[in-house]
Order: structure tokens, then sequence, then C-alpha cells
DNA sequence: GTCTATAAAGTGATAGAC
DNA sequence: GTCTATCACTTTATAGAC
């Protein structure tokens, strides 16, 4: 495993928990040079001074969060192989190597909260390839590779196609957990159990391996098709 | 069931076809109203003067395209229910009833093509309920609650808490689903399927009924924890 | 490295002619 | 209803003093 050494400034770090912060809230779009900048009481002038431009702080606040997200599942995934040697791996364990790190309570370079960081870490896998930072494609192609290929050893009934499909449905209830049940909170009311983490991801789980595993077969659907409305609407 | 009657101008049309195409692919914060007049080929004032301001084009772009969604999902619900009388629902044709309607085809006051509509409903889908017009938080919050009370009598050994969890992340697979594979295709190549909407649809049904049913419970989890990165990064 | 001042472009909204 | 011109403000970025 790689590990980084280069300092980073106590300024540069305040700019970037500062939008990091405000990104969970408001998302990446919502969230200007000046909001930062004031957060962190720090001049408009430093983002560019520090960073470049909008885009290079944005760039470097996705890659501190989500890099070391990476290198732990893949490391996660090699231990694994390891440990079982060349044989299909238990999928629980796979999906716990997979989607654990995501759930990172603590990062050596970042002052956030980890409900901060959770957020930020929701928001940026919604986002598409093509808006990451380019080191960050790169490990996230090798994680999407890797995991998919040990994931089909051991769900060898199912095509490449149904799995990629299963995958991207685990990581939108991976989403999900993260962002939490707050945004629906005014139609569901408190939910008791939201704040424990070891409870959600131990539910994330449950649910990612239910869906992998049970989750039928091309050609079992049901007879109803989806309806559109039948009436006239008008606005 | 309503059905409104009220015409709408030709003019308000075009711009709202714009506005949801423009918000489906580049998501709400980052549509300007410049933007949308440019693509409707209208002037800049023609947002304020037929929607008052750019929120009030937003919230009727966002109202008529989710209000009959949750009309159909509401008629749907009660159909099952005039159909089965007051037994417990199967679970596949609740959640048909729930999901289906998000892949509507048509609508009759909107130009938009299928997937545009699709785009735009999964980032409405992803809204906290603050962000919705007032007459969407009262309609979803029925949706929520009638579908909520239906689930639990067809799957009675779920407390009332997972319930409303499991319900969660169905809605981020539902999200997924409509999305689509596009914005990982950088990672996964071209799925083949991915256009054909009925497999979609089918794949989500039987996927998130495995979650809801085989989810497991409380208490069945896996011991690993999920464990943060052991090394010292750097950026 | 910090900070102020300012440039250059973009933003939502409005007045008023047509 | 349409359209131009314009206002008041915000945006990112940069120049230059300290």
């Amino acid at each position: 495993m790689r590990s980084y050494t280069i300092p980073t400034s106590k300024a540069k770090l305040k700019l970037l928990d500062s939008v990091e912060l405000l990104v969970s809230q408001k998302g990446f779009d919502a969230v200007s040079v000046r909001d930062v900048t004031q957060l962190a009481k720090a001049n408009v002038a430093s983002v560019n001074y520090h960073f470049g431009s909008r885009d290079g702080m944005m760039a470097l606040m996705i890659s501190r969060r989500m890099s070391p997200i990476h290198e732990e599942q893949l490391k996660g995934l090699n231990l694994l192989e390891k440990k079982r040697g060349n044989k299909s791996l238990p999928l629980e364990e796979l999906l716990s190597a997979l989607l654990g790190p995501l759930f990172m309570k603590e990062h050596p370079k970042s002052g956030s909260k980890p409900e901060v960081m959770r957020q930020c870490v929701a928001r940026i896998l919604a986002l598409s390839v093509d808006a990451l930072p380019q080191p960050l494609q790169e490990s996230g192609s090798l994680v999407w590779s890797n995991y998919l290929k040990a994931l089909g050893k051991c769900l060898k009934e199912l095509g490449r196609e149904e799995l990629v499909w299963r995958l991207h449905m685990v990581t939108g209830t991976a989403i999900q957990t993260l962002v939490g049940t707050d945004p629906i909170e005014a139609w569901v009311g408190k939910i008791p159990g939201d704040q424990e983490l070891e409870s959600r991801f131990s539910r994330l789980l449950r649910l990612a391996s239910a869906m992998m595993r049970e989750g039928g077969m091309i050609g079992s659907q049901i007879e109803d098709k989806p309806k559109g409305p039948q009436g006239t609407f008008d606005f």
C-alpha cells in the first residue's frame, strides 16, 4: 500500500474541511468560493492561491476523501484473497470489504466529523465518473473490475450484465445508508436508530447480500407492467 | 381521482420542457434562467413573466412531473385494496404499484423524452422533502404513510423502523435504475440491456422484493466491522 | 502566505417599449 | 405575450501591496 507523506498546511486543511462541510450540506454546485472562505475565515484569494481554482479545490477535497476509501477497498480484497486462496470468497465478506471503507470514522488529515464525511461520500458516489479527478477515475476503475471479478466467482449463475446492475443497485442502497433518513423525516417521523452507525452498516450488509444473492433471475418477473397515468393532467 | 383542466400555454410548456432537460443533465443548482431561455429560444424575461421567478419555474416543473406519479401510486394502492379486500397484499404487487409510476413513458402535458423524464424523476427522488413544492410534500406524505401501512401488513415481522429503512433503500435502487449505468460506463463498459425499460423495471422489482423480504433480521449481522484506513495519507 | 481591490463575466429580476 | 435594456448583485479569478 502506498503511503503519502507530503505535509499539508493548516490553512489548506481548514479550507478543505470547510468546503467538505458545505458540499455535504448543499451539494457541489451550490457552494461558492466565497461561502468556503467565509466559513474558513480566510480571504477570498486564498482558494486560488492554494488550489489554483475552485475546481482544483473541489478535486482535492474529493480526492482526499475518496482515495483512502479506494485504497482500503483494494487492500481488503487482497487480504481476503490471500487468506482464502483462489477459491470463491463468501459474499458477505466481499460486500463487507467493499462497503466498510465508505463508513470510515476517522481520517488522519481531516477534521471533518464522521457524519459530514458520510454525506460527502454519498454525494461523491452519485457523481458521474467524468466528474471525478483523473487519479480517482483510475483507482475507481480498479475497484470495480476487481470486485466484479471476485463477485462473479461466488455468484456464478449471474452474467456480467446482471452483476454490474446489481452492484449498481448496491451503490444506491449504500448512498441511502450514508445519507440517512433525515431527508424524509418530515414524512416518516424521527427514526430512533438512525444515528447508530453499526446498525446502519449491518443493515446495509444484510440488504445488499439479499439483493445480490436472492435477486432472482431474468425471466422471473411479474406480469404487471409499469403503467402511465390514465387521466389528463394539467398544472 | 382528480383531473386538472386548466390549459397551459405553448410557451410555458416549452420552457418547462427545456428546464427539465437541463436539470436532468446538470442538476437543479447548475441550471440558470438564461440556460433555459436560450434552449427554449425565448427571451430572458419570459421565465419571470410566466412563473414569477426561477424558483417558481422549478417548482412547477417538479410538480408537473411528480404529481401524476403520486396520484398513480395512490390510485394503484387503492385498486389493490379494493380487489383484495382488507387482507395482506402480495409484496410484489405492492412494489409494482409503488415503483411502476416512476417509469411512465408518456405525459399528456409534456414533450420530454422518457429518458429525460426518468433522469429528472431520479433527481427529484434524491431531494430532501423541504425542497419540494408544498402540494408535493403533502401527496408524498400520503404515499409514504399508505404504503408503509400496507407493507407493514404483509411483512409483519418487521418493525416500523426497519420497514422505513428498507423502503428508503428501495428508493435508492429505484434511483439507480432510473439513472441507468451511463455514469459508470467508463468503468464497466457498455451494458447491452441498459436501454430496455421492461427488463430494467422487472430487475428493480426482483431486487426490491428480495431486499424487503429476504433482508434478514436485526441481530443477524456479520462480525466484521467497518474499518478505517490504517496508514497515513496525504494529498 | 495574507489581504484588499478590482476586473470580467454571469446571475435573477424588472421596467417599459412594442 | 414578447423583447430589449438595464439594475443590483454575485461569481471566479487576478494584480499588487503588505
